[in-house]
DNA sequence: AAATCGATTGTTACCGGTAACAAGTTGTAA
DNA sequence: TTACAACTTGTTACCGGTAACAATCGATTT
């Protein structure tokens, strides 16, 4: 069975007797149009199977009702995130379309965005994390010569960017306070590599909240990791060595925590007995961790989700005329997970 | 600065004075341009900073240069997957477009299909496992009557479709072999849903090794899981309840193993000593587990590059007039990872 | 010298929709 | 009676490329 041609609009316009242009309005649902064309119009489309094509109407129409998501091609991203941005996209009657990014330099983004903007894609989803200098082809003023609206993601607000991210430093205050509660009072800190943003957040919410509680947050007691469980597991030994006084330890990460366990179990120090810990992100294996792990949740499939429905409400601010983008910063929430690494 | 008005092929081809057709010859790198003339058009689209309009080349050539990913809806895909697919289709001169599916019924799946048809997508990939019934809808003829080379990934391979899978069964049968090897005679396992075509695989292949080595496999040494760390604290939890006799157990995925070593502990049985314990796809954790965790490694980066590779070909072949896919399988290997918990 | 060929370039039509505006009808207010 | 508005429908042009085929020209073959 060879597949015939796909049938086009003017087909169906010569079967129902009408204009191409009354089956486009019976397509897109305009009110203008008489009850009794449109059910003559609907039954040729019925008919002759009619799909219209999405390619015709996006050089028509000038967009394509596809976002992009970059991310970086190392991997960082959740696939919960991927999942909650496709299904709100989907949601929303946009397409996702994937691309990677291999270094940010200011040639290889400005490729990215013409590349983008050939596809007439309608926004773009920058979920690569705010790490070192990669964001400093914004001050080149690129963004204002390519007239595509974008949402960062985990990224440092700042003026004429649209950021979605976690506050992290509540989360880290969260974390780090309810080891306070717990009745710790020597709280170090192994943190993620500090030229991640998001890792200087979690940094000033420990160092906040240990303030808070009068209690000391000197350099001594905050080792820096990479997120990996074997750093984990390395920084762990460090500071453990070095400072035998510590009674609790915020992980900047659940992966890294999972190493720190280890780190601890090798040298006979039990946890939470003698040593309390605390993770972040809520990694579905935190649970089983030994011991299973209290840690802060962060709902990335959520993040997914709003990072989109902004991006989409920007593209329509953006065709509406509106305003191309002043700062704007979305901030999400954590949710405390007690389990019994921090026991008391 | 208001952006300016895309510049277009014709505007090109007027400053150059020549033909449209002939810029398009120059964009498209086709060699019947004269030297002289194919630097005048260069020269002209430089200073114009024309750029060809993806959307418009893909409605005169019936195609968008786009592979679509179908995914499901619940988050099963890793990102090491997506980020593989993701280079690979780039590397090759694909987007890639991503989309997700809640239930496999046969409306929906021809629902999402027609919809691909409409964006002239070039291709398939699925990224759903192969689980229960739902590969169902292949029954019904409708891969005939959509003209879209598909490409399956993880799913048992079957007459009139193309598929790349890792080879689970040899997975497997590596995994228990090891356990063999190290001296270990009663091993029991600890597997995924057993509706899961991969899970039934894995089931497969550690029949076949022990029978290798004449030692049983009773359906008592089996007990299933769902993949969750938390299941594999239960399942292993009522194996060892059960059965006081077996001194190994191959368990088909990290996560599980996780838990399976927190029930091994919590019932103060000592791993690899009085246990041994292999798992399956070398989550990164898995080096930090407690102890660390001997495992078969699976490439999911490379499964994505494979699957894509194999899908351009297909689309390729698709266009040169080839024959519409007949049954095709490729198969992935596996690499032994051994560290502490199956340690002789 | 006529025919043929390869290299180069142009012409025409078409991909399949939508925007913008024009035009015809009917009912109603002035 | 006439004008005007509301409602429908059609016309024309355009989005920005590419396919297919025609045409031109100098060189080569016979």
């Amino acid at each position: 069975m060879l597949p015939e041609k796909r049938v086009n609009i003017s087909q169906v316009a010569a079967l129902a007797g009408v204009s191409k242009q009354t089956v486009s309005r019976v397509v897109n649902a305009s009110p203008s149009v008489a009850k009794e064309t449109r059910e003559r119009v609907m039954e040729a489309i019925a008919r002759l199977g009619f799909r219209p094509s999405a390619t015709a109407r996006n050089l028509s129409q000038g967009r394509s009702y596809t976002l992009a998501v970059v991310g970086s091609n190392l991997g960082f991203l959740a696939t919960d995130l991927y999942q909650g941005a496709a299904a709100q996209a989907e949601g929303m009657g946009y397409g996702l379309l994937l691309r990677t990014l291999a270094d940010s330099s200011l040639e290889q983004v400005e490729a990215l965005l013409l590349s983008l903007l050939d596809l007439q894609v309608d926004g773009v989803l920058w979920a690569i994390p705010d790490v070192g200098g990669n964001r400093a082809w914004l001050d080149s003023g690129l963004l204002s010569r390519v007239p595509l609206p974008l949402v960062f993601m985990s990224s440092e607000p700042r003026e004429g960017i649209v950021t979605v991210s976690f506050d992290n430093q509540a989360g880290a205050r969260l974390a780090t306070q309810h080891l306070i509660d717990s009745g710790h009072t020597r709280i170090a800190h192994l943190s993620g590599p500090l030229d991640w943003w998001v890792a200087r957040e979690r940094v000033r919410g420990w160092r906040a909240a240990l303030a808070g509680a009068g209690l000391p947050a000197d350099d001594g007691l905050i080792v820096e990791g990479d997120w990996s469980p074997a750093a984990g597991e390395q920084a762990m030994g460090r500071l453990l060595d070095a400072r035998r006084d510590i009674d609790a330890v915020f992980v900047a990460n659940d992966r890294m925590a999972l190493g720190a366990l280890l780190a601890a179990h090798r040298r006979g120090i039990r946890v939470p007995q003698q040593l309390a810990l605390i993770g972040f992100d809520n990694i579905i294996e935190s649970a089983c961790f030994h011991p299973p792990l209290t840690t802060v949740l962060q709902d990335k499939r959520h993040h997914g989700e709003i990072a989109i429905a902004t991006l989409a409400r920007e593209v329509e601010a953006r065709l509406s005329g509106k305003p191309p983008a002043q700062r704007t910063a979305e901030e999400l929430g954590h949710t405390l997970i007690v389990r019994e690494s921090s026991a008391t």
